[in-house]
DNA sequence: CTTCATCTTCGAGCGCGCTCTAAGTCAACC
DNA sequence: GGTTGACTTAGAGCGCGCTCGAAGATGAAG
């Protein structure tokens, strides 16, 4: 009665591709799921949106050690829900610092393409006084 | 006269090892340094400006390939601002968006921590009606 | 019956960005 | 003189996360 998918369909919806769901499956992050009598995998809902989550925290760079960990207390059953939280919530304050680091760093280039800006004169027509440099001090576009 | 510096001190301000600082060489990243008489290399300030900035590239996410080129601009002299900020503006976009999806992703993994947060009683005492489910609708901790 | 498509397993291979080893040179210190 | 420590080179090795190849089973279509 409930619905389960071939390997297709799980690669048509979630974007990896079946030899990933098969080296996810070896790695211990996805339960091997049931099976066609002719040996055909056959992923339930559960495992789609099993699946699903484990990508999200792949995408956010979480190693696979990680989903390991993560998998195995959700294959664990009902009881560590404060285990699972607090992984993630681990994972959370790593993922912001990074993007804070990231902005930061981020910023610095910003900085680079300002001084590579061409001199759009703000004002009438562009090309007047081309080294003036008065708007943004520091401008040293030539060594780096 | 200008200063310049031994291989240890740019190790101490870049926080690359002096490994990856010769292979960033190789790499075709950073001029070949000018060498003391017995062969130590000599890092001017000019270098070390631009070891800087090639960390932040990276930092950001750059490859190697794309910092290679940057770099190879830089050596290249004047007259190629706009294609060095064409190529930085390009990192730019892609920061960006990497960084929109990263943002999209953790909030979901942000919605599961919520799935998983202890029910606190938002008023009075906890540990009333341990299942009621009802601030949070689709709470089903029990799968992912 | 042949071909094509879809799946299976097992294990090897790869791309990236370092990271490390081994062997050598030179200067300084005890 | 011997040892320590900072540097040099060329090249091998590694960790991660896939990615792919080869060979085989099964089912449907022509």
């Amino acid at each position: 009665m409930t619905e389960s998918y071939p390997i297709a369909e799980v690669v048509a919806r979630t974007g990896l591709t079946a030899h990933t769901l098969r080296y996810y499956e070896r790695a211990g992050l996805i339960e091997p799921p049931a099976r066609e009598w002719n040996g055909h995998r056959r992923y339930t809902e559960v495992d789609l949106g099993m699946i699903t989550t484990l990508t999200k925290l792949r995408a956010t760079g979480m190693p696979i050690e990680g989903m390991r960990r993560y998998a195995a207390l959700c294959r664990q059953g009902p009881g560590n829900e404060a285990e699972r939280r607090a992984l993630l919530l681990e994972h959370r304050e790593q993922v912001l610092s990074r993007l804070d680091q990231l902005q930061a760093d981020l910023a610095v280039v910003d900085r680079k393409i300002e001084m590579y800006a061409p001199v759009t004169g703000s004002e009438a027509d562009s090309g007047r006084m081309e080294n003036l440099c008065s708007g943004v001090q520091s401008r040293q576009p030539f060594v780096a």
